[in-house]
DNA sequence: TATTGAATTAACTAAGTGGTTAAATCATTT
DNA sequence: AAATGATTTAACCACTTAGTTAATTCAATA
């Protein structure tokens, strides 16, 4: 029996629709390609998820909610802000390594139809802010210069995302395209980051 | 007669173009929107650009060639690394504020095809290693603190990029979609990136 | 084994899609 | 005004798209 094409699931279907749609993004992709890398028909992705919409929806959720590392688990202890900060950084770059994709689909997505935020949001249930006031607290004792913690933040995403959002744009041009390079410099980043951050923002 | 209507040029097709091109992307825009956007027949699009290929090569192309603002001008003359960094950043944040499209479509579209980027490379001629060299001899210098010279410039573009093509999560989480606040941000950040980099690299 | 409901399919539809064509109009020059 | 070439249009075409339908197979269970 052919057991390869029984069976099929959903994680099956999930698992085409993410290639396709990170590829490729929403409205390039077809669903005829997804039921063909699922290996089945395509009638059957109406049977497990109504329409193209829904089908999207749920690839972007699962991908949305990825994006929001639980940087928390480094805040659980009273620790320092050279490892609360460390640890943000780390948990970024290692899951940009493992799914390189991430970045862009969630940017190029979001752009696309911001619609769709308010509706993430509560469901995966983001919360800056505590990050925010633990900074803040950290200013007001000294350890780290005043700035909008806001700020903060939102600067350690910028270093963490955009050179693998552009990776096109940065491989080709700061690193002539030698990939090895490149996935050497990503890796690397997690400390040159760091440092980087850590001469600006210690006192 | 009807004017508005009458000696419809390139010039009107391309700012209708770019509009619905910079929203949507390549593959959700329709020629037919365009068309309507620009006051115009379908067929005349294909009489002035043969496809849609075409159209959106033009308008990309001069997208990407703002990308790349012309940064060399801040090292015409003999002038100390303060004044090239904030120059440069200066020359991004003010572009992204009267085009805040670009980032976003810029990354979208040289990820969905990256085949583009060797041909554009030959047209627009960019240089990063005039700066890279600049920022090297500052560094051996001892006016900078010792680092690749590509990364300060990657971190640079990525503090100037990332807020702006990730606009509608940072809006939301960061500023609780207080439109108004964000764009209050943006403008301020020309001066709090610079602050932040000073900090770090300037001996 | 007969029943039943879920899983799966081939074939189809209705609504676009980019692109073409051939004819009409406009503006300029002779 | 006649001729000419650049604009502009309505109507059309071949093809692709997401989604539907009605029939079939499969798997569990009574």
């Amino acid at each position: 029996m052919d057991n390869a094409s029984k069976n099929v699931s959903e994680a099956v279907i999930l698992d085409a629709a993410r290639a396709i749609f990170t590829e490729k993004g929403m409205a390039a992709a077809r669903m005829q390609e997804i039921a063909d890398r699922a290996g089945i028909n395509k009638a059957l992705l109406h049977y497990y998820f109504r329409s193209k919409e829904k089908l999207f929806d749920r690839v972007f959720q699962e991908a949305f909610q990825q994006f929001w590392p639980k940087v928390e688990m480094h805040m659980s202890q009273p620790v320092d802000a050279r490892t609360v900060l460390r640890g943000m950084i780390g948990v970024y770059i290692d899951l940009f390594v493992e799914r390189p994709y991430l970045p862009n689909f969630i940017i190029s997505e979001i752009n696309r139809d911001a619609t769709r935020l308010e509706g993430l949001m509560r469901d995966v249930g983001v919360n800056p802010s505590l990050i925010a006031n633990y900074l803040a607290s950290q200013m007001k004792a000294g350890v780290l210069v005043e700035m909008d913690p806001r700020e903060l933040i939102l600067n350690v995403i910028s270093l963490c995302v955009f050179p693998v959002a552009g990776r096109p744009l940065v491989s080709r041009f700061l690193w002539q395209n030698d990939q090895e390079a490149y996935q050497q410099f990503l890796v690397n980043r997690k400390y040159t980051i760091f440092e980087f951050i850590e001469r600006s923002v210690f006192i």
